[in-house]
DNA sequence: CGAATGCATGAAACCGGTTACATCTATTTG
DNA sequence: CAAATAGATGTAACCGGTTTCATGCATTCG
């Protein structure tokens, strides 16, 4: 059923059909009527690719998520697909499952789909690869640490404060041997968070143990095989700070598989404080991170581009909070631990 | 640019260079080698609505998941992802949040997106829905309980049996007081659910209390409130059936909250086996469901059906397996427990 | 009452591709 | 050597809509 055959049925021109589809106010109440009806009987719906085909517009966004099985991931997608569905867009999700070349070929996708804009969730895309976006005039916008600054609006949280607090805190309890744990991804993130690993140390006057910081795969395995390595041997660490709860969760079955008890023995903390983190056994300590509105934040930036064409590039970032629990001493038990 | 500029820069015409594109073997090598150099050139890519004008077809998928944020549905769902990338299709990504008219709405943007093919994962629709869907021609797979079966092709699991083996197990350990909590949703599977918990009862001559069957939300929340209502009182049962590991979850913390030991105090199983439940403490007993699998089962029947319109309605059942952990008791234990 | 104005509608161009068919040239065949 | 055939390319119709512009009609105004 086509716009044709409707305007056969009702006896009028495709035009009039057309308009009172998208202008129903030019066309008169009895035509219009009658045109609606025969629309509502056929159930017509107008050609979705005929429409694109004549505004340029898809009314659809992509979104690009390093891996679509990681809770930090998708809660923020969440927030886009929040804000997406409620402003009448449709979301591509692309999951690049932590593969460049997956990333590159979604986001060529993207641009031959004609998306009208694209969220990109801690890419780890280099800027050459932006350029071929750029080009095409598609709005985009970053969520989270990406790789390089290719010159987008970006929403993200103040990675190096976030770890550097983290941390100081785990000094100021008392603790001296603490490790660091940090994803391997090469992002601003992960920079950040040892910068401010190192700088907590340095303000206090501590000298880090090189051997202590650890790049590894941001994934519980991971996070278990290098917590057993790092503790198994005596003379550990007294605390570890992983800076994913994903991570963390591993450390934790780790250390608990060592026979070593949380945070008697070993500390543990934390990053992204996912709803799980305050399920294990003890509850981890960790830092906040506002997932779900970096997914808002995103998306209404990139629908202001999209929609108002407003092109100012900026650079939003949103506030983190030390979460401390149980797997990781108070400030009050100074003292009594060392 | 678009593909009359590409011809102009050739000196071609607009059908030699999409033939090109589509046909290449139909073209003289000299042309093609100049029309592919200058589209390399200018990066053109074909408009995708102009083509999907032509073909009838998108490449798109839709896939509608009841929570974006429950592991259940994206294991599920990355198993039709993988399935679609590999083939070239794209997936728009329909986070139905439990809620049955955002599911409407979002199955309207699919047939009005003119999708090539559809993916429901546990959905709560009516059959009335779907007719929509069949009169538009549009291939619909569903994977898990479905509320009613429109007569499409289906890939599941025997709830019943699997709900049935394991409360069998409980009661074989021993236990006499399991209670069953099940989400509230209305779909087959946790009607199944049910029945095979029932069965289980009947078939061990067991009475069963009725009031240990609760239908909650399946959430870690409800699971918790759920628990402690019932084992704070006195005489509280001696084991939980938490139809899904995220209401298990929610059972545990609120059985260790209570000051029991698991499973001594109070035995948990869960049902789906999603990574987490390996990781929690004690580790969690649960069904064994082939998430991932099923998503790509799924998305190969539909995509049988949209490549070579093999359009016969199959049902298909795959394996269950009981993991026994530690969170309940094992059978070596009877006698020794009551 | 004739001209001007406004409103409803239709004809046709257009969006950016694909392809059936026509045309032209070069090669093969009888 | 003329006719048949194959191969390369162009012309134009078509996919299903939207929109500009022209047209016809009724109403308003001088």
């Amino acid at each position: 059923m086509n716009i044709r055959e409707i305007a056969k049925k009702a006896g009028v021109s495709v035009a009039t059909v057309s308009r009172v589809l998208n202008h129903p106010d030019a066309v008169a109440k009895n035509t219009k009527d009658k045109i609606e009806k025969i629309i509502a009987e056929e159930e017509y719906t107008p050609n979705w690719f005929a429409r694109s085909l004549n505004f340029n517009r898809t009314g659809s966004i992509g979104l690009m998520i390093p891996h679509i099985l990681n809770p930090v991931y998708m809660e923020m997608a969440k927030g886009v697909e929040d804000v997406a569905y409620q402003k009448g867009y449709i979301t591509f999700m692309c999951n690049a499952e932590n593969d460049r070349e997956k990333e590159k070929a979604y986001l060529a996708q993207m641009i031959r789909r004609r998306v009208d804009g694209i969220v990109m969730i801690s890419s780890t895309l280099e800027k050459e690869d932006y350029d071929r976006v750029k080009e095409k005039n598609i709005p985009v916008v970053l969520v989270g640490g990406n790789k390089s600054n290719p010159g987008f609006s970006c929403v993200r949280i103040d990675c190096e404060a976030a770890a550097k607090e983290a941390t100081k805190h785990m000094i100021d309890i008392g603790y001296r041997k603490v490790a660091m744990f940090c994803s391997k991804t090469d992002t601003f993130d992960n920079r950040d968070k040892i910068v401010g690993y190192r700088e907590a140390f340095k303000e206090a006057g501590v000298k880090i143990r090189e051997e202590y910081i650890k790049r590894i795969d941001d994934t519980v395995e991971d996070g278990y095989l290098a917590a057993k390595k790092m503790v198994e041997k005596k003379g550990g660490p007294h605390a570890i700070f992983a800076t994913s709860d994903n991570m963390a969760f591993g450390v934790m079955d780790a250390v608990k598989d060592q026979g070593l008890r949380i945070p008697e023995d070993v500390a543990v903390i934390g990053f992204d404080n996912i709803k799980l983190s305050n399920l294990v056994e003890p509850k981890l300590s960790t830092v906040d991170v506002p997932l779900h509105k970096m997914g808002v934040y995103g998306a209404r930036l990139l629908l202001d581009i999209i929609e108002d064409g407003n092109s100012e590039t900026r650079d939003i970032i949103l506030q983190t909070k030390l979460k401390i629990r149980k797997s990781c001493g108070h400030k009050e038990r100074i003292g009594e631990m060392f």
